[in-house]
DNA sequence: CGGTCTCTTGACGGAGTTCAAAGCTAGTGG
DNA sequence: CCACTAGCTTTGAACTCCGTCAAGAGACCG
């Protein structure tokens, strides 16, 4: 079983898995590499798979009307990235996810993790957390949205996740933001004069 | 048990609770009633509780630095609220709840939640689909705030809750699309021009 | 080393904010 | 049950942040 997603489940629940559930967790998803620039999911069709990536990066983004990109989420060693509402649901997808660099992920089918789940409560129990960990952080990321300037969302992004800076292209950070790549130029050259 | 509780439980996984399931979630949540405009949830201190309304509507907020209240969610009968960042860490929280109109709630505290989870396997699966939806619908909603104008964010706003329009304050519903209430007003008066 | 993708800079425009004031409405107390 | 008041909504005018359009500079890859 791939170390990475032992500590991300240790990391999460602070419990360990016993060596049925490690031995589960090993055999149920399969590994995959994709070179940079790939899309493993796309919108308008069902994404099956849910995707732990232990090496790499990657990142989910919605086309609106208009064709501008909407990066929804980041992803690296460690994160888990995916159409949740697609997934799920089974209905067509709204969200695209591409690859930034090379990657090598660990790839759930829902029947993995619906197996897994059903199989262990503890997983259930994981996977619960997960996802509550995510909605926390993602409620308090649209408060941010909603009421403080492109300027201090920036800062905040650059302080959460400085090791994001040197590793995504600045037009997806400002997409992320919900700027325009011209506005986050500006933004970092006001800081940087200050 | 309530007939809400019930319902909500199996719209959400399509799925009906055993009578042992029934029995503990009748048994660990207490019921209370709550005037209009009381605050059930502090900024600052640990929000203790998840609240499940089984009779009026309430809100959750956040204030920031310049004391501008930002309003995260609206949950009328058969909606769950709670500060999940709070709750599920213990440590304090960031937003405030407080009630519209006279409620009528079922108060789960974290050991009934846990206990109903760890006691059954299908109340945890409950339990993690109904924050995988929340999730998916947060997601959503953050996409169309980075993408969209105020006004086709208010009318969509319209068309997925059209029973919220006429129960909730005009200002709240300002804040919840991440605008002032005079731009609310304006984008009304613009709507009826048409 | 040529081409494409990314970042920067400038000028202008527009959506939404701010400040201020007046008109409504609904809940409270007499 | 009515009148008063506090809170909500509307409107106007000036301003600001960010978007749009456009063009040039820089970086990265084949």
């Amino acid at each position: 079983m791939e170390a990475t997603i032992k500590e991300n489940v240790f990391k999460t629940i602070g419990e360990h898995l016993s060596d049925e559930e490690c031995e589960a967790f090993s055999e149920l998803p399969f590994q995959k590499s994709y070179a940079r620039k790939t899309i493993i999911a796309d919108e308008g069709k069902v994404c099956k798979y849910v995707y732990f990536i232990t090496k790499g990066a990657a990142y989910s983004y919605y086309i609106n009307e208009d064709g501008d990109k909407n990066v929804i989420q980041f992803a690296i060693e460690g994160h888990w990235i995916t159409d949740q509402y697609s997934f799920f649901s089974g209905k067509k997808g709204i969200f695209m996810i591409e690859t930034l660099e090379d990657c090598e992920m660990l790839v759930f089918s829902k029947e993995s993790i619906d197996n897994l789940c059903r199989g262990s409560h503890r997983i259930e129990h994981f996977f619960r957390i997960l996802v509550q960990n995510a909605f926390a952080a993602l409620q308090y990321r649209l408060t941010k949205t909603n009421s403080e300037t492109a300027e201090s969302r920036y800062l905040e992004f650059a302080e959460l996740y400085p090791h994001f800076l040197n590793r995504i292209p600045q037009y997806l950070i400002a997409s992320y933001l919900g700027i325009r790549p011209q506005s986050l130029s500006r933004i970092r050259k006001e800081l940087s004069e200050k």
